[in-house]
DNA sequence: TAATAAATGTCGTTT
DNA sequence: AAACGACGTTTATTA
């Protein structure tokens, strides 16, 4: 674990300013806590005023600059950052940059609580479900989540203006586009699937429907939906993980455990 | 320092829990480098296999599982989470659940490396500059930005879809519909802007134009707008933060709301 | 490399 | 509380 695991607990500026450049330079990832400040040259330009926060450098790059407070970072560089620490004035620098994109974050410590240098290790798998996808793979698997009588003909087809999620055929023999999204629908999706219902309208010059599907929909988009003569059919990624479960093999079946 | 800072190398898992347990309850802000798993349940579902990380619980109860690459966490809970700690079979189990939305996060460590316990003091000031706000002011303020002879008369104008960004009035005296983006615009912007120009032409029955401003389009959103009859402008944010920075001394501020 | 759309998106703002 | 849209969005996928 020693060799995992270097601490320095209340360390000078000195002694930080070594272990970080040395950290970053055998590509280790770097935890600071300290008293600092930003400022933020890129895609946009931001200046944050000093405080204590929590800087973590991962050993490919992404830098994190991390408030007391919420789940989103207040400033930070994504992966293939390069870096430069030097201390000015007894304050460490730390500018972390990307030439390419000209985008540059200069932080600066008067204080460093505490330093860890961490060799990890992680292999670990991950998986998501429940997913815009899935949703399009139970529909698949079940079409009739869509609508009784509901064939699918073809996935990501390609119209002018984008690509459908699904198109199909309704139990009259109609053309039927259906655009899946996982979370509530908004008036965006509407003007998607409007697009998709024109453009085939014209391209193939018959009759075409569209219906989005999603778990719910917002009361504007509802409006949207009305004057432009499409429709909603309420479907949940829980009920097509469920689908899934049953059809393909057992993954979310605990998750009604979960649930109650 | 010593208040502020709790630092515990290579702990037990009980000695781990402990602090833990009691830096969560102090509503500190707590670290943990060690091998853990997950599973979450909520909106997805999602597994995470065995590895090192870093979790980081804020004082506002998010809470961030960081692998040693990428910006974004594998795992998380949004602010306002809730926290169960507890030992099971020698390893140290967190769950991170919100109850209201029925979300669900279960960490498990088998090895914790370290833990410290923050109490962090975080009153900086953040400002961002040249977001897309910044851009609609500088088009206020010097409207042949977007075209020689433009006179904005509305910001946020309410259409049966959404909200025009700037309407306004071209040289000829046409009805304009200046939609801006601070970044290269897509094919969703142009929709967008077409909903709004036709919702104005069939409220007013009027002629109208409409432009899309931003720093540059996509291939797709160029045939897009050829397509639709749509105009694109190039502006940068970057260009607009100059114009800002110019005439914003000036204090011109609650202009153009009204009508010239 | 560019473009396109999803995301457990998050976050502020306004109704 | 719900809705709406921006974000330095990031990330993966695909042409």
């Amino acid at each position: 674990m020693e060799g995992r695991c270097r601490v320095l607990q209340g360390p000078t500026i000195e002694e930080a300013f070594r272990a970080i450049r040395d950290g970053i330079a055998g590509r280790r990832n770097v935890l600071i806590v300290g008293n600092c400040w930003a400022e933020y040259f890129g895609r946009a330009s931001s200046k944050l005023g000093a405080g204590e926060r929590i800087v973590l450098i991962k050993s490919d790059g992404s830098t994190l600059v991390h408030r007391p407070r919420d789940y989103a970072p207040v400033n930070w560089q994504p992966p293939g950052s390069l870096f430069r620490t030097r201390i000015k004035e007894g304050r460490l620098h730390i500018r972390v940059f990307r030439r390419k994109q000209h985008e540059s974050l200069e932080l600066i410590f008067d204080r460093v609580y505490l330093v860890a240098i961490l060799h990890l290790i992680d292999l670990g798998e991950f998986h998501l479900y429940a997913s815009e996808e899935d949703m399009r793979q139970a529909i698949l698997i079940e079409p009739s989540l869509v609508e009784e009588g509901f064939r699918p003909v073809t996935i990501e087809r390609p119209v002018e203006s984008g690509f459908v999620d699904i198109l199909g055929v309704d139990r009259e023999g109609r053309l039927t586009v259906v655009e899946v999204k996982r979370k509530a629908v908004g008036r965006e999706a509407v003007l998607q699937l409007e697009r998709y219902v024109e453009d085939l309208r014209r391209s193939t010059g018959r009759e075409v429907r569209g219906i989005l599907v999603g778990p719910e929909v917002s009361r504007g988009a509802q409006g949207l939906l009305a004057a432009l003569n499409l429709e909603f059919k309420p479907l949940s990624p829980k009920r097509c993980a469920e689908v899934l479960g049953d059809k393909r093999d057992r993954r979310i079946t605990d998750f009604a455990l979960e649930e109650r």
